[in-house]
DNA sequence: TCCATATGTAAGTATTTACTCACTTATATG
DNA sequence: CATATAAGTGAGTAAATACTTACATATGGA
């Protein structure tokens, strides 16, 4: 048989983190109950507490699924072309991991979460942190390599890059997905490396 | 009697709508129960059910308020200045009012209320297409006058300009308010409008 | 001053929901 | 095959919480 009746701990594990995930994509994860999540899964509801001692523990297993593909997405950067590219080749990681994983923003950002869970809050501004120092060393480059201006701050614009990334997810998100998030989030960038001063006039 | 004992619903309304927007500064809506409502406003908890029919009403007026005091901030612009000086108005005021009413975000953005009430979502939408509009009429002033480059697309910078101010504002929500939104904002704005490619290295 | 009314209270109720427990049975292993 | 173990069940519990209701009284206007 394809599906035995009992499976392993761990394979009963990632399905009810799944459910979580698929779960919270339109509904935010401060409304999912455990016995939803049981549905979900096709268990009783007991059987949710064999394999997680609390609800706050299947959260917490749901942000290490999250961030572990966050981080992979990151590292899988080609060495090969120009700094711009792979600063936009990040982004757009990032995008599509969103797209593939819609509740990943209402998890990240949920007030609700972090309060309750103070792991998450301290997880959410690691993983921030750590994807800041990523972009930051793209941008160092592109200064080194010319692509980029010489004068600019380095962490501060990689907070500008990080900004108009999470806007842009977050209108896609209140938009309920209107609209392609990779390719808007590729024309900010575009938009905002070029800037939209007009310099001529200013001499 | 500076505060009698029994005030008109209208004051009492106002009260647990500041009430809510207090205690959901930290916790975020979801958490947020009606008992809690009352124990800020100090009144019983049946009090509450006097004014508001449900909870939801009152999360509807709550929205209300901060609807109201949004557009207030767009239409309050000077005409005097140049419409960069006018973007960056706008952009000042609206990071003012969330610094103002720290939990302005996480109702905002919170998954959870827009899920229980569909009003909200609605109202989040058409608030966000307005300041677009206000937005994009500035950058349209701002082509006209020469201050901005001619060749841009209008939406889009307006879209561009409205993620980094919301982008801008989950960063100091994540991280609890440690940094001066307002200059923040207005540095990731000036990034943005020079731009940080180098032009002219391309030639 | 007196009354009608609206504001307030305290003690409920019904429902939801995280978690438990006694018991069952599939399954891997010796 | 026999058995220990771990996965699963279903009924139950305690706590939380939105909302109700019967009753009390402050307050403004006649």
């Amino acid at each position: 048989m394809d599906s035995p009746k009992r499976k392993s701990t761990q394979e009963r594990k990632s399905e009810i983190v799944d459910a979580a995930l698929n779960l919270s994509a339109d509904a935010g994860p401060g409304q999912i109950t455990t016995e939803a999540l049981a549905k979900r899964v096709g268990v009783s509801h007991g059987a949710i507490f064999r394999h997680f001692p609390t609800k706050a523990a299947i959260w917490n297993a749901v942000f290490e699924t999250i961030a572990k593909k966050m981080e992979q997405g990151w590292h899988r950067i080609k060495p090969s072309p120009s700094p711009c590219e792979r600063l936009r080749f990040l982004v757009r990681a990032q995008l599509r991991l969103v797209v593939a994983i819609p509740a990943l923003p209402s998890i990240i950002f949920s007030r609700e979460l972090h309060k309750k869970n103070a792991g998450i809050q301290k997880g959410v501004l690691a993983l921030m942190k750590r994807f800041h120092g990523v972009i930051s060393s793209e941008i160092q480059a592109g200064i080194d390599s010319g692509e980029l201006r010489a004068d600019i701050d380095v962490p501060e614009t990689a907070n500008l890059v990080i900004a108009i990334l999470q806007g842009t997810v977050l209108r896609w998100s209140v938009t309920q997905g209107k609209f392609d998030l990779v390719a808007e989030g590729d024309k900010m960038l575009t938009l905002a490396l070029s800037g939209f001063q007009n310099h001529k006039m200013n001499k």
